[in-house]
DNA sequence: CCTACCGATCGGTAGG
DNA sequence: CCTACCGATCGGTAGG
């Protein structure tokens, strides 16, 4: 059976265990001990376990970039696409941590067509974030010295919530969107108002 | 033979391993072949893989707080603590990229006793920037919502120059350390002159 | 989905 | 610093 219930189901306990062991750290044993099947079983839905991996990086990499793509839609002030980029950037991350995580540190155990595919997406992300900071420089309402650096400060930033964020902690994700999106407009410079 | 030279010729080869595979892709194998010896000679100088990730991780982190006590020295303005922090910050994390990304990545694996050395280190390193942005606001330099958060904003966004930075590609390391100390002063929308 | 099994490689040890 | 070797585990396959 190569059901999509049990893909799944062993799409979420590679993700646990490679955030948790690394992907070399974790055997297709490991997997199969958690979904309750033998590690030859999981065969049936993958090819290897470089493709549970490249499943899982494809996967996260192309949601983030739909729900940015969602949470701009109607918004035409370069300040509130930074804000909505900010806040989507930062909830996407600390929602999906152990996804993001995976996706982020395994990088470099991904191989093509998955390595290809997902710097692609990652490209694209970037430059989002690089059009939109310069559409609101245009307009007078940014005031910065190159708008990649100001990229990766804004991306690089909120990917830290992934790190450190504890649902149920010492902070509400709603009033951490909020801090963070008001920190990017500083750092951009923002007219008011924000 | 235990020479020290030995010693930090295996740990560099085994640096350089871990950032491109990670430590469970990594065999002594690998290591002992990049030194030039047998993988059982690495044992006269180490007693297992584990602690060379160790001596990697607890060097690197004891230097980073090293410096960062050095470029202090003789500074008294928040401001300008914050500026030589960030400064200092950005320059380690584009210098010894590979060793920080190593320990970042592999921290997890690390077990004890040099995972718990380690994760203090860090608790240290953070409570530094928390007091620094604390003087300054008791100053009425800087306003912020969160000291600790301000921290996460300046040091996620400073540790993402070791992932992206090029020496020799398009920025100077100079110019990338004045742009992100200057950001961190807007980040603490610390009062002029900056 | 299973059992049975492949050759390769793992971290580490014994002994010199 | 080496050779020789340990038991364990690796990703993956054959065959049902």
């Amino acid at each position: 059976m190569v059901s999509q219930k049990r893909r799944s189901e062993i799409c979420a306990a590679a993700v646990e265990l490679f955030d948790e062991r690394g992907y070399y750290g974790t055997g297709m044993e490991d997997i199969a001990k958690v979904v309750g099947i033998r590690a030859s079983s999981i065969y049936n839905h993958y090819n290897s376990k470089q493709q549970v991996l490249g499943d899982v990086s494809v996967q996260i990499t192309e949601q983030l970039l739909r729900e940015h793509a969602a949470c701009l839609v109607g918004v035409s002030d370069p300040r509130e696409k930074v804000r909505a980029s900010m806040r989507n950037h930062v909830r996407f991350h600390a929602t999906h941590a152990p996804q993001v995580r995976v996706s982020n540190r395994e990088v470099k155990a991904l191989q093509d067509p998955y390595a290809g595919i997902v710097r692609q997406l990652r490209r694209d992300y970037v430059q989002r974030w690089v059009q939109i900071i310069e559409e609101g420089c245009r307009q007078g309402l940014f005031t910065i010295a190159d708008s990649k650096i100001a990229t990766y400060y804004m991306v690089d930033m909120g990917t830290g919530v992934s790190v450190w964020f504890r649902p149920g902690g010492a902070y509400e994700l709603d009033d951490l969107c909020e801090l963070y999106a008001n920190a990017a407009l500083r750092l951009l410079r923002a007219v008011p108002p924000n």
